[in-house]
RNA sequence: GCGCCCGUAGCUCAGCAGGAUAGAGCAACGGUUUCCUAAACCGUGUGCCGGGGGUUCGAGUCCCUUCGGGCGCACCA
């Protein structure tokens, strides 16, 4: 376990028996014990953990909180932690404690030991099904499945790392009405493209990449499809265009550093008659009606403004019956958890997708919604424009090609998912200490670069367990403490599904290391403080590794 | 009209599951330095946390209300 995770469940042990002493002798009166919490303060003047037991307490006891808090230190077996060294009350009502700062000599052995494990949590034996991008496999890969795509992965790989199992996955939406009119396009373009004088239909996707979908079918096939009647054609043409389209999807997604355990399949659902056997489910439990031909589900039960229609008055299933029937299959696939990441654009389904959950007997809470704004693109401190060619701003394969995967998976997973970004193309681009990525790719380059020029110099690091930590100084041992945060930081980042917490704690650590870098010299005359800074070194640099690869941003040796 | 997200320093944004005196980067100003990786480092200050009300020992954080911005409200997905 890690140093700081003992130390605070010692004082929350302490703390706990305290309580129950003070309750055993009559020195407070209470019921039940409060459930108190063991914190790290932010200001380093009120000691290195603290409790606020005793405010929560004062109603109960009917006491001043400081007083209480007195009467708990007095029951306190301090003999059960000598690493505390001073325990005092302050502030409303708080216990400070100061703890002797020698354990933090531990934690080296143990982020070395750990190596790719250090900041990984106990194995929760829970499965969890994070599915995101999910892009409609009828265009290219825009800037909000790229948000989405890093954010997703990264949120699944900090699940991981803090001890989940857990399932990517991407819903192919390869049926329904969106299909239907992308093979109208596609074989409007065949046919303009062998001669014919049609109409392009109105709705459909005018974007070049049709176009050139086309040529590929026309290459393949030449005029073949000419002869054939208009249903075999679409069928032909689309199967085509899909396969491409998702091969596209999965280079791009790949070269993204996104790879997903399963690929599912809208149109399974409809052809295995899953779609219509939720629908019947949900009828028998008596939360769908007809009305003007069409199936409604009562959505209005579980908080919508009007009910939805699942099956309209052409016998066609919508995307939202669909929908419910994926998600019935998630939790049949035995995940205790199921999160999607979507655009706010479909924030309006989140209700009724909840309530249909609920309706077939599930938790809701089992399924997290996760939502992220818009994002905008900006290009010499001006927004760019979506291009009418491409019916996109920038493609995702356009973003990796101008600013490298590293720089936008960090600058999208900096970014909390509920705010609206501003992509800055140009600053993602730069090679300096402005650009966030670059700023801790560049400490650990720069650590490596300590330790060829260690190497050079005829020197190994030591192994942790040899160096002696006692002649490191207060920056030092401020960066030891940041990096004892990191297990907790994941865990965080994971359960309240913000992976922007692990940017900025690599943005906050690489900050220590480079101001530290900046005023003391790792290899110097002083061969014991050598070697304990060449192990700090180490651990730094472990720790940004792990961090980075959670966030999918690679971590060079050089730079 | 209804719903969701946002509103924090001049700008871009953090603020962990309410905690103590609200932070970072950039910009601005002042200084140091030419050093294991390259203009980097150190220091300086500004906040009606959009407004109002409430819950609480304690609110930037939770609830209500109001204003402003974005998005959504199809027998589309």
């Amino acid at each position: 376990m890690d140093p700081i995770q003992k130390l605070r469940d010692g004082l929350d042990r302490l703390v706990a028996a305290a309580l129950g002493q003070t309750q055993a002798t009559g020195l407070l009166r209470f019921e039940q014990q409060p459930e108190f919490v063991i914190e790290v303060p932010r200001d380093e003047g009120h000691g290195d953990f603290s409790t606020n037991a005793a405010m929560l307490l004062a109603r109960q006891a009917r006491m001043a909180p400081r007083q209480i808090a007195d009467i708990i230190i007095s029951q306190m077996d301090l003999g059960l932690m000598p690493e505390v060294v001073k325990v005092e009350v302050a502030g409303p009502g708080f216990i400070n404690f100061f703890v002797d700062q020698s354990w933090l000599y531990e934690l080296p052995a143990v982020v070395i030991g750990m190596g790719d494990r250090y900041g990984s949590g106990p194995h929760q034996n829970q499965k969890v099904q994070v599915e995101f991008v999910s892009a409609n496999p009828t265009g290219n890969l825009h800037m909000g499945n790229a948000r989405g795509g890093a954010i997703g992965d990264s949120l699944a790989n900090a699940l991981d790392f803090a001890g989940y199992d857990v399932e990517r996955e991407f819903y192919i939406n390869d049926a329904g009405n969106q299909i239907e009119i992308f093979g109208q396009s596609l074989e409007a373009r065949y046919l303009q493209l062998m001669g014919a004088k049609i109409d392009f239909p109105d709705e459909g996707y005018a974007g070049q990449d049709v176009v050139d979908t086309v040529k590929n079918i026309i290459r393949e096939h030449q005029d073949r499809l000419l002869q054939m009647d208009s249903l075999q054609r679409q069928a032909l043409i689309v199967d085509f265009a899909l396969k491409e389209k998702l091969t596209y999807i999965k280079n791009t997604l790949a070269n993204f550093g996104i790879n997903y355990d399963v690929w599912f399949s809208e149109k399974d659902l409809h052809e295995s008659g899953q779609v219509m056997k939720i629908i019947e489910e949900l009828r028998q439990r008596g939360y769908i009606y007809e009305e003007e031909g069409a199936w409604w589900f009562r959505s209005t039960l579980f908080g919508d403004e009007k009910d939805e229609v699942v099956v309209r008055a052409n016998g066609l299933p919508t995307y939202f019956a669909a929908d419910i029937a994926y998600h019935k299959n998630k939790f049949e696939r035995g995940f205790d958890k199921v999160i999607n990441v979507w655009g706010a654009d479909h924030h309006g389904h989140v209700s009724r997708m909840k309530g249909a959950i609920k309706a077939l007997g599930y938790d809701p809470d089992r399924l997290e919604i996760l939502l992220m704004q818009l994002v905008r693109l900006y290009r010499g401190g001006v927004v760019v424009r979506m291009s009418k060619r491409t019916g996109t701003t920038v493609s995702l394969d356009e973003l990796i090609e101008e600013v490298g995967k590293d720089a936008a998976r960090f600058f999208f997973v900096m970014r909390s998912p509920d705010s609206q970004m501003d992509f800055d193309l140009d600053l993602a681009k730069q090679r300096s200490q402005d650009n966030p990525v670059y700023y801790v790719q560049y400490a650990h380059a720069r650590i490596q670069s300590i330790f060829r020029q260690a190497r050079a110099a005829g020197f190994e690091i030591k192994s942790a367990a040899e160096v002696d930590y006692k002649v490191l100084g207060p920056e030092e041992m401020q960066i030891l403490r940041r990096i004892a945060d990191f297990p907790q930081e994941i865990s965080v980042a994971a359960h309240t599904m913000a992976p922007q917490r692990i940017a900025r704690y690599l943005l906050d650590l690489a900050g220590l290391f480079h101001s530290f870098y900046n005023h003391q010299r790792v290899l110097n005359e002083n061969r014991p403080l050598q070697d304990a800074r060449l192990v700090l070194m180490e651990t730094i640099r472990i720790t940004i590794k792990n961090g980075l690869r959670i966030i999918g941003v690679s971590a060079p040796d050089q730079m």
